[in-house]
RNA sequence: GCGGGGGUGCCGGAGUGGUCAAACGGGCAGGGCUUAGGACCCUGUGGCGCAGGCCUACGCGAGUUCGAAACUCGUCCCCCGCACCA
């Protein structure tokens, strides 16, 4: 009797045994090669769901594949819990924010009382890690537990203290200037998730150009400094109260709202007295490059809040200006500045687009489309000394740095859109942070190693390494500490603490030593450990003496490290890839010698949920640990892993889980019935197409999951062969040995995506081990059989051709009538095959009575049409003969196989050729 | 704009020069099993065809080739990332 797939039984089973037993704890062993695959620790926010299932159940697949290769697997798992986010998350049950509540006790079901307690960050993070362990078990991830830690944990908190020391030593931190979205209540930068208003909002910088006006200056903003050139006056909106401010050292006249935002960008600014805009109406100034004089003009377009309220105007190439200054009935004339041409482009454009007047909202995009275009194509006019034929994107950035070098110009940042409000409702300003620290990645040398690193690295899927190589390419220094969140305190300013992504760079060599380094009194562990431990600097003798650790101790950790080390793979989702990933191989290259770094990483693609994004925050996701408890764990993950590529995006629908868990239970019965079947009939061609069958199937797993391809192997390993063993037990009364020899091979291969019914089948059969250290099955090459699986399709197709004639001519057969290919047939086509010409094949007196017909079968058939192996005509026959009362019985009728047509009336001998007979139906 | 990926049947998605009207999964339809079945099995699912065949298809247009879903060029469209945030 078939034992009952109770899966949630099964899964708890197992899971418990595992863990009794330290399956999954991995020590160094000599003996054994060394497999360490990390992925992305989880930053517990949240209850996990189905799309975390399947960011962690892919390691877990590939980790339990290379284990029963006989690897010395390590697969750690450890909780990022710094980091701003749970602050706000705290902040809001605090306040009682209705859609936090609900999505932390409706959607993830935190009971009330623990709840209550949600106040304190900590006890989040806390809470979710433990969340996540469950799961995490529950699914039967082959985790090694004794090395997990919270990136909080003291002895962490040192580690990450000694990595920066390292990095302070080689000058790659420095401390710096950066703008930054802040909000003066909070009195903190607010991240995008901080934000009420304003968060596609970006900070543009301005290129401020100091205009004067005898003692007095106009600094206007421009983000198009290459057009002072072709500058024909400014505008100044006269129904503005402009103001007269001390900037550092000079006398500025601004917007109200320019001179407030100049505070937050460090300039020192006290407001000396106003001026009216139509005051400066009519009046002139001088600009800073070319020293002529520039009227000032009047217009209402010009926002007080953006910039400094004072403009540049560039008719020729900026719409408005063009359109203000024919409103005006201004008689300055547009100086065409890039390319060649006399006539203004700001003019066509808007002669083209139809543009009446300043208010015509098609301004917008006449201004867009222009600058793009010659932002993207433009070059200087030839006539404009030093400057003529540069691209117009080189030109701008030369201005700027002229102009700054010699004092006349400066930078102001401002959003690309207004207002910016935070979650507390106060407008937010650009802040220009001076005492913040940076990574700097914008290091040439630097980039070169880790481009250097990248080279030498595998990355799955292949097409992202150019991809890592933009990024690394691209990355500028990184502001790597934070004022607030939870976190390590920066070891040289300590009112820092230090930026979440920036303290979980180099932790997959923390695991290595994670669990004797836990057991240490943090006091103990200075950068001298670490130095001994990780880099083989110093003496342990000496260590030993200062830190109070055992010798015999420090050195089992540097032999555990050196074990380890350096990580194979690195497996993470795709949104990582522009930071964490990236920083992760900078890192590396800068603590580590090249020998110790990363040698792998493969990047997930997102998850969707009956075909839309998957969001917690609307509410659109299935929690993991529903999905198991509805369909049992390892129906979740085979669904996780068939899918989709890793790489790809998978889709999480109900019905198709609910099938796949029903295809698993299938898997089960027939996997269980085997173990309990008991017959002797002798071996025929169908037990050894199966047992071919398998080890195709073998073949093609084993290539998949080399490749990370959980859905391919899946569709081997799973798909392919249930069929192939249901076309079986069609076919034929099942050999007990047949069978048993298939499923032993078959659970084995399937254990990595189903770990515990796997467990259950092969204790069923007998086996005293874990399935999960059995050996994976690697194709025998010897048990591959062409000729019998060549027998087995001819079958296949001719049930399909004798079913297609039936629709056709809609005859319910009572007799089929076979006929096979006859000799000469055979033997032509072999022939043809062969690439014997005509002529040679035709002075064979065998073939000779047929050169009609053969010349027929050239015009018909191409050469690699014509299968490679060709059965005799008396394999063929006896392989029909063998399969007549299958035939018989699938298609209810008599059949009548002719070696030599005798009984042909419609002549459909004619039709066969070699695996394919003739056929007529009566 | 910059960078990356992609457009195949009713749907998800295989397939990268011929064996493709297209794996596998799903949906739908018919049949079987059955007291019944949402379980399971079989068959069908571009068009035409009273015999295993023919025709038209793989975003659009052109080209290379004996032959293209696949290669080249052009073109249209879609998705993702662009930072101080996990």
């Amino acid at each position: 009797m078939v034992k009952e797939y109770d899966v949630r039984e099964i899964e708890k089973k197992w899971i418990k045994k595992w863990a009794d037993a330290k399956v999954f704890e991995a020590s160094p062993d000599p003996e054994k090669k060394k497999f360490y695959l990390t992925v992305a620790f989880p930053y517990p926010s949240g209850s996990m769901h189905v799309g975390h299932g399947r960011t962690y159940t892919v390691p877990d697949v590939i980790a339990r594949y290379k284990r029963m290769q006989g690897y010395n697997v390590l697969f750690p798992m450890a909780w990022h819990v710094t980091g701003s986010p749970v602050l706000g998350i705290a902040e809001r049950i605090k306040k009682k924010d209705e859609k936090t509540l609900k999505i932390y006790g409706g959607l993830y079901k935190v009971p009330p009382e623990t709840l209550a307690n949600f106040t304190n960050p900590e006890t989040i993070v806390k809470y979710f890690s433990n969340e996540y362990h469950e799961n995490m078990v529950d699914m039967g991830y082959s985790i090694d537990w004794t090395r997990e830690f919270l990136s909080i944990t003291p002895q962490y908190s040192k580690y990450v203290e000694w990595q920066y020391a390292h990095l302070h030593e080689q000058n790659l931190i420095k401390m710096g200037e950066h703008p930054v979205r802040y909000c003066p209540s909070c009195n903190n930068p607010v991240g995008d998730h901080d934000l009420l208003q304003g968060d596609k909002a970006e900070v543009n910088d301005f290129t401020i150009i100091k205009f004067r006006m005898g003692d007095l200056i106009l600094p206007a903003a421009t983000l198009r400094a290459e057009t002072i050139f072709g500058l024909t006056n400014m505008w100044v909106n006269p129904e503005v109260n402009y103001v007269k401010a001390k900037v550092d050292n000079e006398t500025w006249v601004i917007s109200k709202e320019a001179a407030e935002k100049l505070k937050y960008l460090n300039k020192k600014v006290e407001i000396i007295g106003e001026i009216k805009g139509s005051e400066l109406i009519g009046k002139t100034c001088t600009d800073p490059l070319l020293k002529k004089e520039i009227p000032i003009l009047p217009a209402v377009f010009v926002n007080p809040d953006y910039a400094t309220g004072i403009v540049m105007s560039v008719p020729a190439h900026a719409p408005y200006d063009y359109i203000a200054l024919k409103d005006l009935k201004s008689d300055l004339k547009p100086i065409v500045i890039i390319g060649e041409g006399r006539d203004a482009p700001a003019e066509k454009m808007i002669r083209e687009m139809g543009i009446s007047d300043q208010k015509d909202p098609k301004l917008e995009e006449a201004t867009a489309q222009l600058y793009k275009e010659e932002h993207g194509k433009g070059h200087m006019s030839k006539w404009i000394k030093g400057y003529g034929g540069l691209a117009v994107r080189t030109a701008r950035e030369k201005v700027a740095a002229d102009l700054t070098g010699a004092g006349d110009a400066d930078i102001f940042y401002e959003f690309s859109e207004s207002p910016v409000v935070c979650r507390c409702g106060t407008r937010c300003y650009i802040k220009i942070l001076k005492d913040q620290w940076f990574l700097e990645y914008g290091n040439t040398e630097w980039k070169e190693k880790t481009q250097e690193c990248l080279k030498q690295m595998e990355i799955v899927p292949s097409e992202l390494k150019q991809n890592f190589s933009y990024f690394i390419d691209w990355l500028q220094d990184w502001a790597c500490t934070r004022r607030v969140g939870l976190g390590t305190r920066f070891p040289y300013d300590s009112k820092w603490l230090i930026e979440p992504l920036s303290d979980s760079t180099i932790y997959m060599a923390f695991y290595t030593i994670s669990k004797h380094v836990k057991k240490i009194d943090a006091a103990k562990l200075t950068p001298e450990f670490y130095d001994y431990v990780l880099l083989g600097k110093g003496k342990s003798e000496e260590l030993s003496k200062k830190s109070g650790v055992a010798r015999a101790e420090i050195e089992n950790i540097r032999a555990e490290f050196l074990y380890w080390y350096p990580l194979d793979w690195r497996l993470s989702a795709k949104d990582l890839v522009g930071n964490h990933l990236s920083f992760m191989l900078f890192h590396h290259t800068a603590v580590f010698p090249k020998d110790k770094w990363p040698k792998g990483i493969v990047v997930f693609g997102m998850g969707l949920l009956e075909g839309n994004k998957m969001s917690s925050s609307k509410g659109n996701v299935v929690l993991l640990s529903d999905a198991m408890r509805d369909n049992g764990s390892d129906a979740v993950r085979l669904f996780l892993m068939s899918n989709a590529e890793p790489w790809q995006d998978f889709d999480w629908r109900e019905n198709l889980v609910k099938n796949t868990g029903r295809k698993l239970k299938q898997f089960y019965d027939q996997a269980y019935a085997a173990s309990e079947l008991k017959n002797d009939i002798p071996e025929r061609d169908i037990d050894r197409w199966l047992i071919s069958r398998i080890q195709e199937a073998t073949e093609r797993t084993n290539t998949a999951l080399e490749a990370f391809q959980t859905r391919k192997a899946i569709q081997s390993a799973f798909f392919d062969l249930i069929n192939d063993l249901m076309w079986y037990t069609r076919r034929c009364e099942p050999r007990t040995k047949t069978v048993k020899e298939f499923c032993d091979q078959w659970v084995r291969l399937m254990a990595p995506f189903t770990p515990c019914t796997c467990e259950e089948l092969w204790e069923a059969m007998g086996h005293k081990d874990y399935i999960s250290v059995a050996e994976y099955p690697i194709s025998d090459p010897k048990k591959i059989d062409p000729i019998v699986d060549a027998k087995e399709n001819m079958i296949k197709n001719l049930m399909e051709d004798i079913q297609h004639i039936m629709e056709i001519s809609k005859i319910k057969p009572e007799r089929i009538h076979m006929y096979l290919a006859p000799e000469w047939k055979r033997k032509a086509f072999a022939l043809l095959r062969s690439c014997t010409p005509m002529k040679q094949i035709m002075s064979d007196p065998e073939m000779k009575p047929y050169g009609k017909e053969i010349s027929q079968i050239m015009q018909k058939y191409r050469r690699d049409e014509i299968p490679e192996l060709m059965l005799t005509l008396d394999e063929e026959y006896d392989t029909l003969k063998g399969a007549q009362k299958f035939l018989e019985k699938e298609f209810n009728a008599e059949i009548d196989l002719q070696k030599t047509p005798t009984k042909d009336p419609e002549n459909k001998a004619r039709f066969a050729i070699p695996q394919k007979p003739g056929i007529y139906i009566k």
